[in-house]
DNA sequence: GATGAATGAGAGTTCATTCAT
DNA sequence: CATGAATGAACTCTCATTCAT
């Protein structure tokens, strides 16, 4: 009885969260209303704040699951044997696609900070998402396959900096995800990799990025094996 | 006489475009207030209106003025005569000193495009400014240093969107202009570059990374000579 | 409980109304603030958004209202057996009455009518009342009193105009209801009336100049018997 | 000369009472803008206030303009040696066709009385118009055609309020003049009428309803002859 | 006299939040 | 727990009027 209860609560907050997600993505932080959110929830108004304190912390709740969400894809998404590189592709297309189709969410974002005394850290749940990049590259560089000159966050500003000016070109055109886009970026990261040499002769009808970085890793291997 | 009137005006004009600027920077376009953009630019809230319909139009005069001072700054800050590499440094430093000085004007511009019927392009003022990289990029195209193959727009991504992204980084850890930040974007780029060497001649003006790429050049000049 | 909720909603809905009437009879349409309505029906400004989408659709409330009223007024002052001179008489004091009362309301009620799309027809609740008159009018005409020949709608003009005319003027002179406007209205429908008399049998409470009209009528009546 | 700037000033006051008719009869007293009239006259916003204290005496001085008007082109609508009953008509067709000319003006005079300490008594310029009326009557009674017991108040309110009411229902329904409206009324003020003929001798032009009751004069004549 | 830029009080309306039921 | 009617502060925008030129 009191888990069908608690279940039922638990699954109202859902209900309420991914109601008012929809209704901040659609009209923007001060655009949306606590009516429609309410509405869309089916429940009250006044049930809302049963849950949130008020309108900024309902936000905060909004954003707070959006990046927690967005961390739990993000690592669904890698294959778990999968070399650096495949991974480091997998996170971008993950990305870009996630950007694409939350675009407003990830704007608001920095709303949710707004609160009195906070000196302007950013949120916990971007940084746990910003570590799952993090992960890969440090795997890559343990495995001495990226210069560990180059500091990290170096690497995630033009990682994730392209990936979100991409997202924001392609949505203000209304097209869909590229994934030239995608291919592009990971030869750029090409340039962070050590001076090991790549194989010559190699064919130059390479379809994808993927298979021509795979047999750059699989030589990698051999010659550090 | 009527010049003086004229002037008057026009100065009056601009003292509200500051104002509004201002007050659109700290306070975000709804918390921003009518009265209190009068009351900085010390007219009254009725005066605004004689001078922007609403406070809509006012946005788009605030941001339009924004992106036409930027591009006027960016192309004062290019050496007429600099090599295609140090003008790059250049923009992009200019660039990440204007993002940290008004990063929350760059993020209220998308603000500026909600009219009816504009089915979302990016607003012609923002079109003027990209295409100083683009002059840039493409006369390095020109002169083969750069590899034609690379669309224009991948490599502006990456570009511009780097350097948005770092500047919020540095703008949320309240940290200020980072050298290495530009250094490592430069390294980057040298990764669209062609063998084929910069031509000779040009300012030896260029200071850290661009000393590094100088050099780099020198190399590749003497061993493709 | 509902019940209790209800009847609450409903009274305050009536009191909204009642305030609304009362003070748009004294200010006008524009003279009338939202401000003085609330504070006269002892509700909060933003209550009365509950109840009317705006001040033009509150307006057109109160005068949809009026009109309803001043119908249900109309034909609880008709004697049900009256004969139809009689009900003509008791419709014109009603209507005198009224139009001294609420003269405002009346001259006000063209200002409900203006919405998009309108091109210009009456309120249908003014319809609604107009017809109690033609009610009568097509009564008497059926009963061959009246002559079929003038359209109903000039007798109309008639009848209506005068009075409207008649209470301006006494208004305007702050005077009150007279009975000689009523006496010289009849006396000028008489002009409408066939040579045929009414049917016998009709109530006797007839006063003043239903006397004299009653008089007639016998009077005719033996004539053509 | 200064004749000539005599005239220029009063042909300026006369364009603005017409701009500021216009406008009036067009948006309603509060509707009006001032800066439409100034701008329909042709003059500056600040010029108005040169030949009127406030809004207020600038609706005081069209509602008197329009009067004075309407009474001179009643006067001139009368044909001088007409019988008391072509007269009567003509003032009717004259006053119908204003009416709905410039029904908002009409409508707009009550509020032109809006002064402090004011008890509400009609407008000069209304009554010096509605002696015009009063005028042909006591003609008509003077040449006992008339009967004298009736207050001539009263048929006033029978004429004008039957004219304004069929006014109002023509313009809402976007119609125009109607002579029949003008006919069944006379028809009806024949009620009025002593038995006495009206003096021989009058002008033959009468048409339509003129002619009938020509005819029925005449007759009245042989009958009392 | 004529101008029209400037004023600023005041209006209608919105909506996050509360609390009696 | 849930409700949703009620609140009222706060907003943007209007426009009659003024006054320096």
């Amino acid at each position: 009885m009191s888990t069908t209860q608690r279940q039922r609560l638990e699954a109202r907050e859902e209900t309420l969260l991914v109601a008012a997600t929809a209704v901040f993505a659609e009209s923007g932080v001060d655009g949306a209303r606590m009516a429609e959110i309410a509405r869309r929830a089916d429940i009250a108004e006044g049930t809302i704040y049963l849950y949130h304190k008020n309108k900024q912390e309902l936000l905060e709740a909004v954003v707070d699951r959006f990046w927690r969400e967005l961390t739990r894809g993000a690592l669904a998404a890698l294959s778990p044997q999968g070399s650096v590189t495949q991974q480091l592709k997998e996170l971008a297309d993950y990305h870009l696609h996630s950007l694409i189709d939350d675009f407003k969410i990830v704007e608001i974002t920095s709303r949710a900070r707004e609160r009195q005394g906070e000196t302007g850290r950013q949120l916990p749940q971007i940084r746990e998402y910003v570590r799952v990049f993090d992960a890969i590259l440090e795997r890559g560089i343990g495995l001495q396959q990226f210069d560990a000159s180059t500091p990290v966050w170096q690497m995630r500003d033009v990682f994730y900096g392209t990936l979100e000016h991409s997202a924001r070109t392609l949505v203000l055109r209304n097209q869909t995800f590229d994934a030239t886009v995608i291919d592009n970026l990971l030869l750029l990261f090409e340039r962070f990799r050590q001076t090991t040499p790549e194989v010559a002769g190699q064919t130059k009808t390479e379809t994808s990025i993927m298979d021509a970085l795979a047999r750059i890793e699989s030589h990698l291997t051999k010659k550090s094996g």
